[in-house]
DNA sequence: CTGAAAGCGCTAACAA
DNA sequence: TTGTTAGCGCTTTCAG
């Protein structure tokens, strides 16, 4: 088999113990005989066994990464980031993918639990009360969700989502629709929740169209019902729907953005390759993957759970242009003032 | 800290090697044993640690995926698949990201390589002596490339090349452009071997334009010196670069397929979003990561390793239209017969 | 500073 | 069918 803590004592001719100081604890040995082990350690391609060492300091140096959809391509800059991240502190990460469902969900992070240090849940579709017992299993932490007492990182769309229709109202918009996410997102329930605030101060009409499965298609397959509405003005859950009813709109003949704004939220890469360009709130997505791992690695550390929110962005380009009526110049300011809680 | 196998034992009257047995060798053991073991072993919510049973066994149940760049859309579905199919056979999957580094590539094999069973190597950027040393550390499945002695799961775009020239050829064009993938891609090169075969055959020009990083930009940057070719087609090493020189090209006023005709590769879920819809060759990554895993799985079992290759399959969209000549109707089969090796 | 010894949680012969 | 006995490769007291 493989070369062992063994055959590195046996060949520089000192105990086990001292191979093992050489490795996780080097002030503890002599320089020399430290470089000596380090040398043949090197010589005879030695690597520590990691299941073996996380066998006695119960420290896997592994993190689990469950996410609803590797596809979506939401989540590919997160994964990266967090993998990338937790590499460069030893940390390998285990990556699940959970077709949006909240039962493969729970097995996963219970499959999980055992052979990792911590889970990272993004966006899960859980209940609270499930993830509530799971956290006794495993060390867990949310991105893209708030649960009292649970570490969380979240990227604020709530935030973004009163931008994003301040912007329309600003452009002269009164009747918008919000096509919104799938059943159990917190996201979801976020901008849904600031959408309709922001919309109702200012005395505009807000049409919610959903849930929805987060994916182009059924932003393409809206396009009737959100013509039906007659509303100006689209405000979707994330990038890949609103680009489905972008390019749905345009193979029917409707002008974007002549008779109907569409924004998006995520700023995933394709949102610049579509024609109109998309206007979109974007999401801080690596650094939410970065922070969620230091949360996690740093977990017991600080005690309490903190709970990160990161800030969005709106970024206008030409997915969205003037409504039916007067440009309300003032109106970002004044119902700025209103919305503010 | 966690219920462990001896906590189970105590609890159901038994040794800790019946309990072991109940969970690794069931028909080992006494059902009305076996039931009352996995009765406490459920209610003490036990589960084996699968670090301890491979520090014995020395099987992990754990998979490594080493992808060039998560964030590229060609990879996505594949992970996935990799990830469902492997957890079906109860192993995890590491996923690691390489930013496109053939140095972080293999340091990334070494570091992985004592916490899996094997590595699923996809589009690997090193070269093959590289590979070749790595190989003796884990059992290796390389996919989109071919190494001598090494199992190998490989789509074949070289087809694919061939296929999309004769399209563009039939189509009345006879200088084409090949937008190239990066330096030490495999697939880049069967690519580049294949369209060049076919366009030498049908007495056409070809013109090679890179080595290019595979991303959009580079594919929207290329768009003077393609128009600086004089060239009617353009056939791209992947989707991202053929979606990045469709926009730049119609930007600059250029009609696609009017003027210029553009092809990829993969056909990722965004080449139905842009339009004109892109002309692609499909890849079959998804059933690629099954049968990788399967294919690791499997070593041992059947000596030598085998190489897979699946089918591509052109899939005309709109990017595509009639070149400057007449339309060669026969070209087709006759270009294929001469191109058949 | 280094060696000896005792396990981490589990499996795998071998006996009984 | 079950229990006993050795470890897997490593860390970690505790002596020396």
């Amino acid at each position: 088999m493989a070369v062992t803590i063994r055959d590195v004592a046996r060949a520089s001719g000192v105990h086990i113990s001292t191979v093992s100081r050489t490795f996780s604890a080097p002030h503890l040995v002599n320089p020399e005989t430290r470089s000596r082990v380090l040398a043949t350690a090197e010589q005879l391609g030695y690597r520590p066994n990691r299941a073996a060492r996380a066998l006695i300091t119960g420290r896997t140096h592994n993190i689990g990464l469950i996410v609803a959809d590797i596809a979506n391509p939401f989540f590919p800059p997160l994964i990266k980031a967090a993998e990338t991240h937790a590499r460069r502190r030893d940390y390998h990460v285990f990556v699940a993918d959970t077709d949006e469902d909240p039962i493969v969900e729970a097995e996963l992070v219970q499959a999980l639990a055992k052979q990792v240090d911590g889970i990272l849940l993004c966006s899960p579709r859980m209940s609270d009360d499930q993830i509530e017992l799971l956290r006794r299993e495993v060390p867990l932490v949310v991105i893209n969700r708030l649960i009292t007492g649970l570490p969380a990182v979240v990227m604020d769309v709530g935030q973004g989502a009163r931008e994003a229709v301040l912007h329309l109202l600003g452009l002269g918009h009164r009747h918008l629709v919000y096509l919104a996410g799938p059943r159990g997102s917190w996201t979801n329930r976020e901008i849904r929740r600031a959408a309709g605030a922001t919309a109702r101060a200012a005395g505009a009409e807000l049409t919610v169209l959903g849930p929805n499965q987060p994916v182009e298609e059924t932003g393409a397959a809206a396009a009737e019902a959100v013509l039906g509405t007659g509303a100006t003005a689209v405000f979707a859950y994330n990038d890949l729907m609103a680009i489905g009813l972008l390019q749905s709109l345009q193979d029917r003949g409707v002008d974007v953005p002549g008779q109907v704004s569409v924004v998006g939220i995520d700023d995933i890469a394709y949102s610049v390759l579509v024609r109109p360009r998309l206007t979109t709130v974007a999401n801080p997505t690596a650094a939410a993957g970065r922070t969620a791992v230091d949360m996690l690695l740093q977990h017991g550390d600080d005690g309490p759970a903190g709970q990160v929110t990161l800030r969005t962005d709106l970024i206008i380009r030409n997915s969205t242009g003037p409504g039916p009526y007067a440009p309300a110049v003032a109106l970002n300011a004044e119902v700025a003032a209103h919305v503010k809680e």
